[in-house]
Formats: C-alpha cells, sequence, structure tokens
DNA sequence: TATTATGCCATATTGATTTATGGATAAACT
DNA sequence: AGTTTATCCATAAATCAATATGGCATAATA
C-alpha cells in the first residue's frame, strides 16, 4: 500500500463515493467527465492505484472496480454491518401492550448480537425499585427475550398485565420476584411470566 | 410498491446481493446465468421490477440498477452509517498515557456523534468510588472530550497522572472532585485537569 | 545522466452490455 | 372467452466501455 498523490487519491475517493452515492461504481469515461481529463489519463491513474495496491480491476468488465480497504477500515465495516438496530419501546401501562409499533420510542444500536434477529429489545425503565442494583428511573436495559432465567439474573417480569424490572429468585421450591429496593417488598405470592432478561444497561446524561 | 413474485424478488436480492459483495450491480446476463435463464428473460423481470417500483434502472449504462429500498430500510441504513465506533480505554494505571494505543480493549459503537469525529472515546471503570450515583465498577461510561464542565456533571479527570471518575464541583470559588461513595474523601487540595465529561453509561451483564 | 514516475492527449480496436423485436406457453383475472 | 401477467426463448443492432498503442512534458530519483 504505497503512498497516493493527491490527484490518485482524489480519484479513488470519486470512485468509492459515486460507488456509494450510485450504487455502481464509474466508468473510465465518467472518471474522465469528472476531473476534466481523457480516457488515457484515466487509464494511467488507474494504473498507478492498482500497482500501489489500492484498487483493484476486472478485466473486460464494467464498472469493475473494487477499491482495497485498510485492514482497519474492513474492521469498522464489519462492526457496523453486524451492528443491530433494536427497538426501543416505552414503559407501558397496565393492561396495554407492550410490543406495539406505537409504543417504539426509537431505535437503539447494538453490537452483534451473535444469534438471530427479533431476540432483543430496548426498554425505557421507571420507577426506583432497582435503585439498589444501579438501576435509575429513566435508564435503557437490553433485553434478550426468554422466559427462563437464573437466580439471581435481572429480569423483565409480566406482572399484572404490567411489564416491570426485578431480580429472580430461584433458589426455593418457589420462585419469586425481588425489587432492589428496601422500601419496595419482593413479591413472592403472585403469578408472573418472564419475558426477557437484562443484558445491558444504559443511562444517557442529558448533554448540555 | 406492489408484490413481488417469488422470482422476481429472488432477482432483486441478487441483484442487491452481488452489488454489496462485488462492489459492482450485475448485467444481464451474470443474472441470466445465475438462474439459467436467457437475457431476454431477464428483461422481462427488470421490468416488471421496475412497473412495481422496487427498481430503478439507468439507460444505456452498464450495471446501472439502483434497488429501491422501503422507508424503514432507509432508515436504518442512515441511522447505522451515522453510528460511530469508538475506542474503548481500560483503565491505565499512573503516569500511564491514557489515549494509548495498546490501550485500546476494543470498540463500542455509538448513535449519532452530531458533532466531528474525535470527540468521543469509552473507558472502563475501575472501582467503587462512583457507586453512589450508580456507577460500578467494570461499567464502561462514553466520555465527549472537553476541558471544562459545570457543577454537578460527572468528569473523567487527570489526577496524579492517573484518570478517575469523578463529579465536579464548582459552585465556591475553588473547583473540587467529589466522590460518590461515602466511604471516599472527596478531592479538595489536588490540581486536576478535566479531560472529558461523562454523556453515557454502559453495564454488560455477563450473558451465561 | 539515464531512468522512473507522474500527468496529460489522441485514436483505433475489441469486447461487453444494453436495447429492440418477435414469438411461445401457462396461469390468473375480467 | 378474452385479456393481462408471468415465464420463458432466440437473434440482430446499437452503443457503451475497456483495452491497446504511441506520443509528449515535467519533476523526482538512481
Amino acid at each position: 500500500m504505497d503512498k497516493l498523490t493527491v490527484k490518485q487519491q482524489r480519484i479513488l475517493n470519486f470512485i468509492e463515493k459515486h460507488r456509494v452515492k450510485k450504487t455502481y461504481p464509474p466508468t473510465l469515461k465518467e472518471i474522465g467527465d469528472n476531473f476534466g481529463i481523457t480516457i488515457g489519463t484515466v487509464q494511467d491513474h488507474i494504473y498507478a492505484l492498482q500497482k500501489k495496491g489500492h484498487l483493484e480491476r476486472k478485466k473486460d468488465i464494467a464498472r469493475g472496480f473494487v477499491v482495497i480497504k485498510s485492514e482497519e477500515e474492513q474492521y469498522f465495516d464489519k462492526m457496523k454491518a453486524e451492528a443491530d438496530l433494536i427497538p426501543l419501546y416505552g414503559n407501558v401501562a397496565a393492561g396495554e401492550p407492550i410490543f406495539a409499533n406505537d409504543n417504539i420510542q426509537g431505535y437503539v444500536t447494538m453490537e452483534k448480537s451473535s444469534k438471530g434477529h427479533n431476540i432483543h429489545f430496548a426498554l425505557r425503565i421507571k420507577g426506583n425499585s432497582m435503585i439498589d442494583s444501579g438501576i435509575y428511573d429513566g435508564d435503557i436495559v437490553i433485553v434478550r427475550k426468554q422466559d427462563t432465567a437464573e437466580d439471581g439474573e435481572i429480569v423483565i417480569a409480566l406482572l399484572d398485565d404490567e411489564a416491570t424490572v426485578k431480580t429472580l429468585r430461584n433458589k426455593n421450591i418457589k420462585a419469586y420476584l425481588e425489587a432492589s429496593n428496601s422500601k419496595y417488598k419482593s413479591i413472592i405470592n403472585k403469578p408472573f411470566q418472564i419475558i426477557g432478561k437484562v443484558i445491558e444497561l444504559r443511562r444517557e446524561y442529558n448533554v448540555i
């Protein structure tokens, strides 16, 4: 990967930008037109870019340019491609469906969800019942959908038709939900259903 | 955007995948070869895709396909494109440079950093001095580089050549750093330098 | 000083790619 | 029953685009 001259770099940038914006790379003529030079001259530049290892070319193939990226760029591209956008749901009142489309407040980027899609979602926390576990009112939790969990894990549970965040207590004969705030009582005698398990917490500080 | 037949959808997918993987769209012949059909047949399919509004075509232009995406897809693409990867630094011992390349533990995706690049970074928290503010050992904070901050904001400060997380107290004549844990003393009489301000907190729960 | 790299032009040829036409069949729809 | 739609085929013409060649000038390099 030898260093490029200003002109060569400009031409390389043009090819890549053209590709991204128009969805296909330019022809030699289009490159020439853009820079006010002839096809022959473009050939020279393309040849230089190839020799320096910044560009690949498919022989006899129209627009057959392949811009070579550095390892770092490739790594970044890969990470971005693997990043998922998961929906952020607002906390709902009792009885309302959680996963309703009009309850989506936005989307949150999340690193590679090794497993399939539609498994994760984000939820904005309301209330202080988990404050002793460092989860505050207004925080966002990222949840992996599952209907079981281990003792001590923080789960989203459906209780009286309302979604709540609690620590699961599974040790004894009977599982129950524990609030992480001494002012709140643990819930023992109500039936509940586990919706998912909290795998990440996010808190946004108001940027002034 | 009429519904597509199975065949039409397959051809549209082929065009898009070809474009992404090879960096340029296929020709009519290449499409035909892939599906074992002739150019004439491909013309028919392309025509149908255009009529149904899923594909645009540049006249007389080799590989001039533009796959039309739904508004949702466009929104997702845009968000992904705007997402930044910022470096995650480990906490360093006194005297060592924080922003050293070999102190990068990984990268974290972050939503649109409205302002330019290189302004944000992430830092893994060590210790419990901020526990009363809900920041725990092992948490990751996302920091915006800046050398001043307001009273009450959580900052990364350089103190005795070591980076620490503290709440800035700016009210009085003299600014000082406050630990959010009653077991720790606030730091009043030492000189410090603000590196940046915490704008987001992330905590990953160990996924079993 | 000879050589190499850069940057430019012009032109002809070959090959790739699109476009245009016409025809055929089966299924779905009016 | 007639019409449209979805699939297919074959072939020729037009033109787009890549390739091949040769030549010129300047600056950097061996």
